[in-house]
DNA sequence: CGCGAAACTGGCCGGGTGGCCAGGATATGG
DNA sequence: CCATATCCTGGCCACCCGGCCAGTTTCGCG
């Protein structure tokens, strides 16, 4: 057999600071049970470090937003997100149109994809 | 300084395989210039490897329900969607219908969320 | 105290959405 | 050749959504 009872585990790297990425290569390729995946091959795990530069662009939600855009999240209906909050149908749209306004988003459905891809909401 | 030049990158763990965290973590503990981080620790990259039996449950969509998937993960309303694909709004509807049924969703934006969480599109 | 921000409510309405029905085109296989 | 499955299209309709108008209350800050 190839494989030996060490069988080194494959790892990928997703980093976005190159000088990050060099350093843990350098680290990481003189370790014995260790390599790193080929392009394209499947790893066994991943090392991800994002550029915390790119993300911390948190838009400024009050709490009555983030309560809808999390229920909107789940799907539900503005009369569901009324009942749910034990406010009115009309509060709910106008915390939606809010939401639509400060997320940049053209309806409901982008405005739940904008905010899990800004980080607002975790899906 | 309690720093020098080969300060430690602190890597944090993810990983829902407990063997295959025990094997990672003996063999970086081992590691100068590398530490796994307390917990709570703010970690500058993070080892990420999802059990695959959690999510190799990838839907059967046709190529069709892929397209309009992606499109209405852009915010994209019916109409635009027909345009975009060159098929009417019926057909567009017929196929969020279908989306709808095979997510197990309630509505387009809930459609969506569940595609987002079982990795079927990327947002 | 006055003022703005945030939250809440109402009515109205055009257009979007989703469910139902039925039908046609194209492959795949018995 | 016919049966079945998949994809595509149409009409119809109740309901939901988002945008518009206007109005009240509560809170913190200058």
């Amino acid at each position: 057999m190839s494989e030996d009872k060490t069988a080194a585990i494959v790892l990928s790297l997703e980093i976005d600071d190159p000088a990050l990425a060099d350093r843990l290569a350098a680290l990481l390729g003189n370790v014995a049970g260790l390599r790193l995946a080929a392009p394209g091959e499947q790893a066994a795990a991943t090392i991800v470090a994002r550029d915390p530069r790119v993300s911390p662009a948190d838009i400024a939600l009050t709490q009555r937003e983030l309560d809808v855009l999390a229920l909107m999240a789940e799907g539900a209906s503005n009369k569901m997100i009324a009942r749910q909050l034990g406010i009115s149908v009309h509060t709910v749209k106008f915390h939606v149109g809010s939401l639509l306004d400060k997320l940049d988003a053209t309806g409901r459905t982008d405005a739940v994809a904008h905010a899990a891809r800004r980080g607002v909401i975790e899906l």
